[in-house]
DNA sequence: TCAGTTGTAGTCAAAATGACTCTAACTGAG
DNA sequence: CTCAGTTAGAGTCATTTTGACTACAACTGA
């Protein structure tokens, strides 16, 4: 950057010359059966740094925004790109733009959190550099990204009680049981079977197959399908959640 | 809605050669009497836009992003150079970075939204490019902001169903009556006065004062004081808001 | 055939909600 | 001074929702 000669307005030519970077990030959760207890439990994608700042820490996964994507087209593809994942739930979180948050220069972070199957989340491969972890036991992380997958946990958290938002981290058929252990494992509290039921047939976006889960060493369940739709629309505004309290 | 699409007039190229330029907007609502009815309804401050593109319509108060400044920060001092206005509650509400928003250049936009007090809103001066509008009255507007605004309209209507919100539309004391006008005009559906008042003494987060307004041709209500935290924390996170069901 | 396990329906008391009534306390008209 | 008019604010009651619990159904594996 070249200086001008007046000291007063090398500030603002100085701003004006290098506007703020624009970032996309996206916190991923997936449920996977935790290695203890085999109830699952809430898990994320992070990738390592391979350069400075906060080189070889893990950070969520992101990058600079493409200028030929929309914000939520640019998270879907740049999470393709890092973890090979394709989001059943994408939408956007907060864009974060503190003035210290990267050590060089002023980053302005455009946030998405997105949900994954399970099944996707197997598919996800591990390597040297992308590596999943559980949401409740990250290290420190780069940047501010802690305060970001907190931040994530608690808008999950809240979304859940909205009942439209849990069939995203389940496949295309699912048990009733299945639906209670995510809330289980999301809202980390147990929930009595008999209610949760009743609940859930009288509001949420569901419908019974004439299919049952066999396999267990009891009465099969009945298996149902999500009948909302499907939030990885890929437009340009928000997406509007109905307050259909569960 | 319908507005007019428009066709991108730069080539690709053209963006790609630079960045998306960042820019920050805030909706503000007031409450005001409205002329017809004389009760309460929601009003925002809207400013001429003095060159293209869009020149002379109306659109809301933002600029571009400054570098010293935090988002939240930006947000409020542009509110105040622009309008005169320090809000009483300044909350993100997301930021749009559709490709086509502005004709010419890609501009990201993080928009906030803001609430201010009857009497600040009074204060504010109107002048040939600063003029209030009834929310529910708005016309064509610059760039989207007409979705912008229905968004917002969509957060607060949903907020005040938390009821720790419209508590920032009053000044520092009100009476339960008042309070209780302001989810009418905002929920824009009558409530009874006797069953909101029972619940607001239960959950929301006012005490009795020992004052009585006086004046009406009636028995004079008490005053009450909000006893809540005052949300224009200048913090450069989100602001978590607990789901303290009203 | 039986014990073990989980799905599913149903019961019942407590709590929350919505519609409503009744009295208190002021003002202004006569 | 008295009374009609108005709104504040407490209370009542039937209905709905919630949480805890019981009972039965339907499968597996021994």
């Amino acid at each position: 950057m070249e200086r001008t000669q007046f000291v007063a307005a090398a500030n603002v030519s100085e701003r004006l010359a290098q506007p703020p970077a624009l970032a996309i990030s996206t916190v991923i959760f997936a449920l996977r059966p935790s290695a203890e207890s085999g109830r699952p439990t809430l898990w994320l994608p992070l990738v390592r740094r391979i350069r400075e700042p906060f080189k070889d820490l893990w950070a969520l996964p992101g990058g600079p925004l493409t200028q030929a994507d929309s914000l939520q087209d640019a998270a879907a593809r740049n999470l393709q790109d890092t973890t090979g994942l394709a989001p059943n739930y994408l939408e956007q979180l907060y864009a974060f733009g503190g003035l210290h948050r990267s050590p060089s220069q002023r980053v302005v972070s455009i946030v998405y959190w997105a949900l994954v199957q399970s099944t996707q989340a197997e598919l996800a491969q591990e390597s040297e550099n992308v590596k999943w972890f559980r949401a409740d036991r990250l290290g420190e992380l780069a940047f501010d990204h802690n305060e970001i997958v907190d931040y994530a946990l608690w808008r999950l958290r809240n979304k859940m009680e909205y009942g439209t938002i849990a069939y995203h981290l389940l496949g295309e058929k699912f048990t009733l049981a299945q639906v209670r252990e995510v809330y289980e494992a999301v809202l980390d509290r147990t929930v009595d079977p008999a209610n949760f039921r009743r609940q859930l047939k009288q509001t949420a976006y569901i419908e019974p197959t004439d299919q049952f889960l066999q396999g267990g060493k009891h009465r099969p369940p009945r298996l149902y399908r999500y009948t909302g739709i499907d939030s990885v629309t890929s437009g340009t505004g928000p997406a509007q959640h109905p307050p259909s309290r569960l």
